[in-house]
DNA sequence: CGAGGTTTTGAACCTAGTCAAGGGGCGTGG
DNA sequence: CCACGCCCCTTGACTAGGTTCAAAACCTCG
């Protein structure tokens, strides 16, 4: 049995940090009295692995705070993250039992879950959550395929750039200060997690981490914490379109 | 405009070859008929565009016959497939006005499309289709994961024979015969797809075919026809785990 | 038969991987 | 307080797998 050493921590879905972005986002207050009925929380520490794949699983969650990863491997361990869950992001399917992928906690997370079968029942009459998760779903279909472009195509530098220039983003978009040219972050990630999830080695990472120090275009204070002077050089290390690729 | 040269065709939805497997599989015999008045077709032949990334696009779509591909490139030409059309599979996202992909028909290829607006509309009040298109969705995502790990950690050799297998698995599934050994099927694409599919080049592509036929895990009859003797064989050079990683 | 597109093959090159050693920060325990 | 071990990261030297550039074979279609 995994999971035992979660803690229990209780919430009300009004106060809830995501309640405007995850699943329940447009549920209706009776709706989530109904949820409500149905969830509980977890929280699992950095490192731990909340889901091995081929593990049953039933229950579909939220993540309320913190970082976790989705990866899989080939038997001789060759691993590839292919999902990267920040808060509000929706873990499991529904109609599925097992796990198709491993999942662990790159930070301290908390996770809103619910118990399968109810929220499966539940999904059948209420057209607010399945919408819901149908744009969810086809946001990260989005987003995956951006990242097979990244995996596919793209060099080792212009993969480190992109991995940062989406961090970058997500942070300016939590802060609310996107239009500051010069940005700072802490990488969320190790040098290896890093390395996972754009299909590289940790010593290609390190190298070319190195190489945009010594070029100019981040700085470094520690190993985690980034400075980007000049945001715009960044995104053309990227090697992306100019807009940053978004479609309305 | 483009498209001026599609071909007008006529169907009933009940004859329809995708009628139970496209989005509108869960559809009641009065929801065809709403769809039926807003869908019309479209052909294409092979090799051509049938729709921009960044386009205006007021239509969604299922592929009805034949083959597209799904690729993204970057502004020096590099390109990455990111989704192959089959029969049934859907085109197009509800809620968004600009294609987001290059939409190009490897063979001739019938869609019947809707016009979105309507579509969208009639989303709203139907179920049957949201939950469809969800699961659709949900299905196309875990097939983008899959295709990440082979983007990112396989070796050409392995790329190679996982598209091999997945060709052949489909073709297997439409001739209803999965249990046989050794199986036989034309390629539907042509080198440099198939490089553009695995993230490698099309003469990388090439020396890998050459290096499977001359070690027997497959034989070629002309350039596209292909025999794989042990079908085991080719899953075992695939790196995949032995089951193929079905999750149920 | 010739033209154009597709595929194969060869040789040189280069990017990223592998293997190995060492640095730096941090917590624990003497 | 310092020493030690541990983990994470960096750097170096070498290797290998895949790319690039180039040429030629193959196919199909007019």
């Amino acid at each position: 049995m995994p999971h035992d050493d979660a803690k229990l921590v209780s919430l009300n879905c009004g106060d809830c940090p995501i309640r405007h972005r995850a699943v329940c986002a447009r549920c209706e207050t009776d709706e989530l009295e109904e949820l409500e009925r149905i969830k509980y929380y977890r929280s699992f520490e950095a490192g731990q692995t909340v889901i091995w794949a081929g593990d049953q699983m039933d229950f579909v969650a939220s993540v309320v705070s913190g970082i976790a990863t989705l990866t899989q491997t080939l038997e001789d361990g060759r691993t590839q993250m292919v999902g990267l869950l920040l808060p509000s992001d929706f873990v499991g399917r529904p109609g599925r039992s097992r796990a198709a992928y491993n999942v662990i906690a790159t930070t301290d997370i908390l996770m809103c879950c619910f118990r399968r079968k109810p929220f499966e029942d539940m999904m059948e009459h209420t057209p607010h959550i399945a919408q819901r998760l149908l744009q969810m779903t086809l946001d990260e279909l989005d987003a995956a395929r951006e990242w097979m472009l990244l995996l596919g195509r793209k060099t080792a530098r212009e993969k480190i750039a992109s991995l940062l220039s989406i961090v970058a983003r997500r942070n300016a978009s939590i802060q609310m200060r996107a239009s500051e040219r010069d940005m700072t972050f802490d990488l969320p990630l190790t040098r290896e997690a890093m390395a996972d999830y754009l299909g590289l080695t940790l010593e290609t990472v390190s190298r070319q981490m190195s190489a945009l120090k010594r070029d100019g275009v981040i700085e470094l204070q520690g190993k985690r914490h980034v400075r980007v002077p000049d945001m715009d050089r960044l995104l053309l290390e990227a090697g992306d379109d100019s807009d940053g690729g978004f479609i309305i």
